[in-house]
DNA sequence: CCAAAAATTTGAATATTATTCTAAAAATTA
DNA sequence: TAATTTTTAGAATAATATTCAAATTTTTGG
């Protein structure tokens, strides 16, 4: 039962599967290995974006080729009233923040970062975090070495 | 000038652009959107992924539609020496965890995890965590609400 | 449990795209 | 500049996407 009456089966299931590990898996191939018509497939795909199950398709572009080789987390306080999250949605603006979220405790933010090096992102905390009003103070973590940096879900192996 | 001599042209960036918003672009699209023959944008995608620049395609999916409602931080301190990483690599088995980054300062690892819920956290950090060797402490973060979260690149407008 | 309604699937037909290959063009190199 | 290498275009073929009506399956309400 979900809370949205999303109710999702195993076909849905499987296809999701697929498709988190190779979003070019064409129709074809997917109703071959479903042993389904690349119709019926069609549709359900078509439907699981609707539902917004399936929110996007991205490649993944590596970050060394792009010479974006430094990969930071901060921690952010603002002024932000609790509820309000104005500073979240400027901070959600600037294109090398890849991710921002409200987190519990320190009434603040956790933000990600990926510049080209040590010096974008001083460049980065100076010149546009640091204009932003309402930031009171903020806490880097630098990453040395990434072992794992996937985005997929585990997906149920049955409906009950 | 980049440094494993991949050397990206404005070509490819706008292909990486099109491909990183929408992984199921066809070549045909692209080839119009470029001004291009089709033949020519596959050659040129079939070269990206060799030279790993784009490293995969993968469905984005709404955590909600599989009841994956809580997102966590957890910092964890272990008795990896400098260099070896051999948490790191337990902990980056664990189908829940998505990234692992080994970081500065802390002699430790920030993880990300997704789960149902605060119950199945718990289960996760008893169950499988605390089964880990090497693991020292742990400080974990609750996420309440994320704002953002993309891998988007910074992708160059311009090659100099 | 049954009948009606709704949703899903199939299968075939058509439109579109992927892929291959050769020749031409462009870029690079010596 | 000439030779070499790389890239592109263009055409031909293979494969896939998409559409749609009919059949099937599932769901619903009594």
């Amino acid at each position: 039962m979900k809370k949205l009456e999303i109710s999702l089966d195993n076909i849905d299931y499987q296809i999701l599967r697929i498709m988190q590990n190779n979003a070019r898996t064409n129709n074809a191939d997917i109703a071959r290995e479903l042993g389904m018509a690349p119709s019926a497939i069609l549709e359900r795909v078509k439907k699981l974006e609707q539902k917004e199950v399936i929110l996007q398709y991205n490649a993944k572009i590596n970050p060394a080729a792009l010479d974006q080789n430094l990969l930071s987390f901060i921690f952010i306080k603002t002024s932000d009233i609790i509820g309000e999250q104005g500073v979240a949605y400027l901070l959600a603006e600037i294109p090398e923040v890849q991710e921002v979220h409200d987190i519990a405790g320190d009434d603040g933010y956790l933000i990600k970062v990926r510049t080209n090096d040590a010096a974008g992102l001083v460049d980065l905390m100076r010149n546009t975090l640091g204009k932003i009003e309402g930031i009171i103070s903020t806490r880097t973590t630098i990453v040395l070495e990434t072992v794992k940096e996937e985005q997929k879900l585990v997906i149920p192996t049955q409906t009950v």
